[in-house]
RNA sequence: GCCGGUAUCGUCUAGGGGUUAGGACGGGUGGUUCUCAGCCAUCAAACCGGGGUUCGAAUCCCCGUACCGGUACCA
């Protein structure tokens, strides 16, 4: 089984396209096959090497690896369409000569003119077939003169052409709707329908699983195969990804392609598990699995027919997921360029690794997705107790609770660091006890005067992470100021309030 | 217009001639936690419409409707 992903490298890699090489990669995990990777660059107006390379890195990034294929080469290339451009036109030679192509000449505007009057009349606006019976040497003659022409396959009359797709079932056009299509432009680039079929045929792909857009190119190719003698692979249509609003998706619905959900920091393995799922399912009640064990259990004829709405929430609740079950260090690695962006982090050396790696996974556990880590942190590296106190909200709490503030500030003072869940405890405890207050009533306030948020981190957690800070010396991390600097600060600053 | 495809909670889906039509995300409510998140419990929420076949249709058939795709010297 040898299956081929092949991308035309204009803009970025879409989640669309993605779930279609997904599934075609689930398919050659899961059976054993051949994960191909084309890139079909024939419209030379709008591909870009850029974006061929940016397609490669979404794709490995998604750790969808191909084995052979542009990149890694192998015994079909090359892989690259603008690069077999001679091979193309040797098959249009053998087209041409058994009768199956001819040359046309018409002009743009005539074949305009065509169109309109078919729509008009109520009829497929196809190709009228003007050319068709020219004389070879006729033809010959217009091209030697330098007359502009293209090469248009010679479809059939009146046949109907089917095939049995895996997802779809049994499909069938007829080809009085089908006009001779352009197999090669005047400029000698050939058209995509035919490139396709030759690519497919000579890298000997068993299986294409591809867009539904292209469900009615399907009988062309098939045609040309046939003009070939070529045994066509068997087909397999996967429906398209819409919009919330169920139109197709596009960049007003937000994040579209591949390279923005990981600047925005969901993890690939989330991304691959959630659109396996769109259109797919293993079975009930399983949500949450990785790709690779989904390939063996994955069947094209288990795949929706009809398109599936990409939901942003869903994909949050997948990728909170990876996140809570992902390796520290990764975490670390993956979030330090939001906090440069910040500014809170430069270079960090080995010892800010290490506390960045305790406190950043902590973060990271309860957020949708990595650029929401530095909001989680902003209480580190970004206090200030003035800007707390100027939220009503959090002044009127503060001045309601001055006598833990006081408390917490005099224990701090003479405590150590209160550098784990334990110590914090011990010192929240003292507090109680010379306050009296307990519960929310003495917690919520520590967190005020501790963190500057009324939301957070359990401070469990967080005081911890503000006191390993603080004893940091660290170089590539903006100071962090620690718990007694920051109670005093805030009682301080509470007590230049007026009075309620 | 023509050709093709599709149709189960808001969304992703399971199921499928007789079921309390199941699950997940999201939403509501209650509980837990200093807070948010989380977790637990709980509630609301669907078979596009009309005909037909049948004892019985959400399921099979037909016709509509809606939506999607194609109708290029773009892929």
């Amino acid at each position: 089984m040898r299956l081929r992903f092949a991308p035309s490298p204009t803009g970025q890699l879409h989640v669309g396209n993605a779930r279609t090489a997904l599934f075609n990669w689930l398919m050659a995990r899961g059976q054993g096959g051949t994960f191909i990777l084309r890139i079909e660059d024939t419209d030379f107006e709008r591909s870009t090497r850029e974006s061929e390379r940016s397609m490669i890195e979404d794709l490995q990034w998604l750790g969808l690896d191909w084995t052979e294929g542009i990149d890694v080469g192998g015994e079909h290339g090359p892989y690259r369409q603008s690069e077999r451009l001679h091979i193309y036109r040797a098959h249009a030679v053998e087209l041409m000569s058994a009768g199956h192509a001819y040359h046309c000449f018409c002009s743009a505007e005539m074949l305009e003119a065509d169109r309109s009057a078919a729509l008009a009349a109520g009829r497929p606006p196809k190709y009228v077939g003007r050319c068709r019976q020219l004389p070879r040497d006729e033809a010959r003659r217009r091209i030697a003169s330098g007359e502009a022409a293209v090469i248009r396959f010679r479809v059939p009359d009146n046949r109907d052409v089917s095939f049995d797709d895996v997802v779809r079932g049994t499909v069938t056009f007829n080809t009085d709707v089908i006009g001779d299509p352009v197999i090669v432009r005047s400029d000698g680039v050939p058209a995509y329908n035919y490139a396709v079929v030759i690519d497919d045929a000579l890298m000997e792909i068993t299986h294409v699983i591809r867009g539904e857009d292209h469900i009615s190119n399907t009988p062309r190719q098939l045609l040309i195969f046939e003009a070939f003698g070529w045994r066509p692979p068997t087909f397999a249509h996967v429906s398209l990804v819409m919009g919330p609003d169920h139109s197709p998706l596009s960049k007003r619905h937000g994040a579209t392609s591949v390279a923005e959900f990981r600047a925005r920091g969901y993890l690939p393995e989330a991304l691959t598990n959630y659109l396996a799922l769109l259109g797919w399912s293993p079975g009930e009640k399983e949500e949450l699995v990785p790709i690779d064990q989904l390939a063996p259990r994955f069947r094209l004829q288990d795949v929706g027919h009809s398109a599936g709405v990409f939901d942003i929430d869903k994909l949050a609740w997948v990728n909170r997921h990876y996140l809570k079950a992902a390796d520290p260090g990764r975490l670390a690695r993956l979030s330090v360029p939001y906090l440069q962006q910040r500014g809170w982090v430069s270079e960090p050396m080995s010892s800010d690794l290490d506390y960045l790696e305790r406190v950043i996974p902590a973060a990271a556990g309860s957020v949708d997705r990595l650029e929401q880590v530095p909001a989680r942190l902003a209480f580190l590296f970004d206090y200030s107790a003035a800007r707390a106190l100027a939220a009503p909200a959090v002044r009127a709490e503060a001045l309601a609770s001055r006598a833990v503030m006081t408390a917490l500030a005099e224990e701090l003072s003479t405590s150590g660091r209160l550098v784990d869940r334990e110590a914090f405890r011990a010192a929240a405890s003292r507090v109680r006890d010379r306050t009296g207050q307990k519960g929310k009533a003495l917690f919520h306030p520590i967190r005020l005067a501790l963190t500057g948020e009324t939301e957070g981190l359990e401070l469990d957690l967080a005081v911890p992470a503000i006191e390993g800070g603080a004893m940091l010396h660290a170089s590539g991390i903006k100071p962090i100021m620690g718990a007694a600097e920051r109670a005093r600060e805030f009682a301080s600053a509470l007590n230049d309030e007026p009075t309620a």
